[in-house]
DNA sequence: ATTAGAATAGATATCGTTGTCATTGTAGCA
DNA sequence: TGCTACAATGACAACGATATCTATTCTAAT
């Protein structure tokens, strides 16, 4: 049977000290000696001792929790966020509360105010791509402290990690044409996501910078979807004059559409069509082809973001800059042929 | 600028009735008058009130805290487990805490109770494959309320949700033996999984029940991923003496493996083999061709799992037989062909 | 009228911590 | 020796809710 729990007076009474002493055992606070702290570190153990998270929290005003808000279809994406944050929450001992959520609803404002409110929560992590969404970004952030991921625009306000996803584009753009590709179709990824321009930017550049005339109908529309991909793909796959020689997916789910679509209309993979994808999931290599992509620290950001986070919230450190732009890498695989 | 948040004495002067009586409107006690009861409703929404979790939590030993245990690479059933689990949550004011772990790992037991203490978690629901370790099982049932999703044996012991893993097995096999095929193989799934096998009696009865002899060389090994998959189909589809004609693979994940195979050793699926999976993920719809499959209403399962641990918790109801199996459903697609 | 019993409201203790402030102990120094 | 300075410790209130117990008011039956 369970035994009632041991609060802090136990722990006090039983290393004979008193109950604030052990307090400031557990918290780590100046003003306590080695002999007296070994001896109450002993009681907590030999009474199997954890602080009662609601008292802490009821008196100190903190909760201990981390909110994760997210509206983004891709379960991968997701899940590296998702045990980046947990991690480092762990470690701090916070624990993470899950929002989904859709962007498009106009009352998400409010709801995840209330949600704040309601949780009592300490801190609030965004994703993609409610990250770009710069009133609710400015709203909450009056209400909270707040850490975005990979917002379109980088200021200086809240706190914020990204990725580098201009570069990362612009050289895999590079990487086509350094194998004789010219006319290399393009599909855009979700509107309302920050990357989506950046990554379309980076493939612009590139062309430019090779002196090569970008073509407007090698540019169609798409969502990060896998069926937006497969549509893309079919409209890119007809064009004729020039005929298009690879096609860089803004992501590879969408990649993964394309490959549908090649399939479907027998046109092979990378012989006839050289593909490339961003964000190297699962997807992309499991494919048959294997697909060439684009890899980021996905998770490690995540993490991240966690630290700085709970880093402001117990101001720790009062350090500037800690906004971090973390690096891609490309990934050669077997959808890219050279010509 | 934020005012100091509101608190139960605020609202208890503004109303101008007692806190008790604003703390019986809260949770909806016996004892208060309509009349009164509007009025501090009213006071609560001018005044922007909200509970303090800390404080609700500390008096009444309560966290409003449910833990969701896990050790799953499939994403798309782990993203649904965890919406199913949260919608309910969120409606019945708790909240979510999230443990990934390893379920190989000899310590988990000591690590999960440690993280049972230390969250102070009012309830735990457990996923494949931790639901089917009876001694961990057993071990925590004496923590904490539990609710176990899918375990292989079904006891009636912790609270369970299931899914009829053995008959969706079975009704499979039986399509594929009315479309003509005899020689199916089966790739088996994670042995520590009792859904694995569940599915593999389904196949194995069907057989029977057809009078097909089964086939030992017919069986293969997996572990419910997509690089098993392919390693189990090149197996299976080496065989001569007599030869496949489809293949059922114990997930979607090892059938798009599966598909991977084929593709290298031009095997056109469902011309030459068919092909089917379980999970309904939409790695089987998104494959070319399509994958036929078992479809799970496993955010359903997930959500009825949350709310009778939560009824459980609560003790708002009494009532026995609360478990429950979901029925699972066959979903034709275009990867098998009648021969 | 009277009164039992239900319905309603309130006073106060309490949950397990941390914050504030006061007290004690000890080493260093003139 | 006497004093200061600072490290170490403790007493007690407070956080914001619920539980327990008591005190009113209201209703309906006598």
């Amino acid at each position: 049977m369970d035994n009632k729990k041991a609060t802090i007076k136990d722990v006090a009474s039983h290393s004979e000290v008193s109950i604030k002493t052990v307090s400031r055992v557990i918290n780590n606070e100046y003003g306590v000696s080695k002999i007296t702290k070994s001896r109450v570190l002993k009681s907590i153990k030999a009474l199997d001792y954890n602080p009662n998270k609601a008292a802490q929290g009821l008196r100190s005003k903190k909760s201990f929790l981390i909110g994760l808000v997210y509206d983004n279809p891709d379960k991968f994406y997701l899940s590296d966020i998702q045990s980046g944050v947990l991690e480092t929450c762990a470690v701090n001992g916070f624990s993470v509360v899950l929002f989904p959520c859709n962007h498009q609803k106009s009352e998400l404002v409010d709801e995840l105010i209330e949600f704040i409110k309601r949780t009592n929560l300490d801190g609030l992590i965004l994703t993609p791509p409610i990250s770009d969404m710069k009133e609710l970004v400015k709203s909450l952030q009056l209400e909270i402290p707040l850490c975005v991921v990979s917002p379109g625009l980088l200021t200086s306000n809240p706190l914020w990690v990204s990725s580098d996803d201009f570069k990362a584009s612009y050289d895999m753009t590079c990487h086509l044409i350094n194998q004789g590709h010219k006319n290399i179709g393009f599909i855009k990824g979700h509107k309302d996501h920050g990357a989506t321009q950046h990554r379309l930017d980076g493939y612009l550049n590139a062309l430019t910078d090779n002196n090569i005339k970008m073509d407007d109908r090698n540019i169609t529309e798409g969502d990060f979807s896998f069926d937006s991909g497969e549509i893309a793909a079919k409209e890119l796959l007809k064009k004729k004059t020039p005929k298009i020689t690879a096609i860089f997916a803004s992501n590879d789910a969408m990649a993964a559409g394309v490959m549908k679509a090649a399939h479907k209309a027998k046109i092979n993979i990378p012989d006839e069509v050289s593909l490339v994808g961003f964000d190297n999931s699962p997807t992309a290599s499991q494919a048959w082809p294997s697909i060439t992509t684009i890899g980021q620290p996905i998770k490690e950001m995540a993490s991240y973001a966690a630290q700085i986070l709970i880093d402001n919230i117990s101001n720790k450190s009062e350090k500037k800059n800690v906004n971090k732009t973390f690096d891609s890498e490309l990934i050669f695989r077997e959808s890219v042929r050279k010509i």
